[in-house]
DNA sequence: CAGCGGGTTGACTGACCAGTCAATCCGCAC
DNA sequence: GTGCGGATTGACTGGTCAGTCAACCCGCTG
């Protein structure tokens, strides 16, 4: 391990942030010392304060970097010529699957920053609340569509789209619900169902007998 | 105002837990040192630790005793014989007017309690749960009726509902959504219809092409 | 092989604040 | 008017860490 870390070289930077997110992940922010980061990474307390002006901003690294790649991949999903439905399903999906793909990084981002209205939540508002705006606006999109009825404001649907995701996750975070793939895969399909079934216009009378 | 204090007698223990939900609302629990509460409460520093064993009790107490209250309003609206939908909505309702009497202390529980995964949610975990468990139990028994549809598991749709409400109180929290008696109102309405509309039996699409 | 400079080390400091405690106050009972 | 006891006061202590810094290591360059 020693050696290893040793011949990696320059890669210690990288080492210091995985340490974070483990060490972060288990104890949560408050609760533990840059020593048991530093620790956990195999390096000097000093180093870490090499690549890092505060502990702070190793939390706010983490947060960016992951944050930045899920903006644009909304982003991206907004862009397709897709029907609503589609588009909120594969944004559940992303972010499903990043909690799969790295459970400790997403507990981090979520339970240490994105609930935490008071600390970090409070610094990176600006971009919480740019995810907000994004789902708004597909919901504002299907509004002018005739997609979804009107009577919800773009911004509450928005929120209780964003809530009823980040409970779920809060969910497997603290295992108050069963994890696996099958439960992601169906929990993706059911937040989009619940939120939808709630917005699309007039249930099927209405747009029936349009039709 | 320091006369009044004097005149009022021996209901410092009251005044130390009003001060207490202005100063956490106002810079938050881990920010304001117990001398703020204090101060706020035109009290001696140590009255506090008379009346409390710690920082954390003076939060715990104003925790519990409206928590308490929320459990028990929702065990009593359980009870009723009435329709799924008026139940959550009485359940939302009770939420709302809650914020809307004293948003200072619905500030307090949702941002430095229950959205607090990592602090004071762990120890109160079993109120808390016992809350989404109340409202499991309600879909649960729904979908037994056949209102709801079972596709969706009650621990699941508890959670979303949840999610949804408690986003939304952060949104006006935070001033990320309009205040106001008619927003209220709405409000109470819209996360019952969006999270039911996803739940009730046969959604539109299925059933229609069905008929 | 001298010595430059970024990478790395970890002991130390300074600030902060929860909680303690000995002293004082004051209403009331006898 | 004496003294008991709970209420009230606020200066002080002890422990905890985030962040600093002087020194050391080591690859590379000329």
């Amino acid at each position: 391990m020693a050696a290893s870390a040793r011949a990696s070289g320059g890669d210690k930077r990288q080492m210091i942030l995985d340490a974070a997110v483990v060490v972060f992940a288990q104890r949560g922010f408050h609760a533990c010392r840059v020593s048991d980061i530093a620790d956990e990474a195999n390096v000097a307390y000093g180093l870490v304060y090499h690549y890092f002006r505060s502990k702070d901003e190793v939390l706010d690294t983490l947060f960016l970097d992951r944050w930045n790649i899920l903006l644009d991949a909304i982003s991206q999903i907004d862009e397709k010529q897709i029907p609503v439905r589609e588009k909120l399903h594969a944004i559940a999906s992303f972010i499903v699957d990043s909690y799969r793909h790295d459970p400790d990084l997403m507990k981090v981002i979520i339970v240490e920053v994105t609930r935490a209205a008071n600390s970090f939540a409070r610094t990176h508002l600006g971009k919480i609340r740019e995810f907000h705006r994004l789902i708004a606006e597909i919901v504002s999109q299907a509004q002018a569509e005739g997609v979804f009825k009107r009577e919800v404001t773009p911004d509450f649907a928005a929120l209780a789209f964003v809530g009823a995701i980040e409970q779920v996750l809060t969910g497997w975070i603290f295992g108050w619900l069963p994890r696996g793939d099958a439960e992601y895969e169906q929990a993706k399909a059911l937040i989009v169902e619940t939120i939808c079934g709630g917005l699309e216009a007039a249930a099927a009378p209405a747009s029936a007998r349009a039709v």
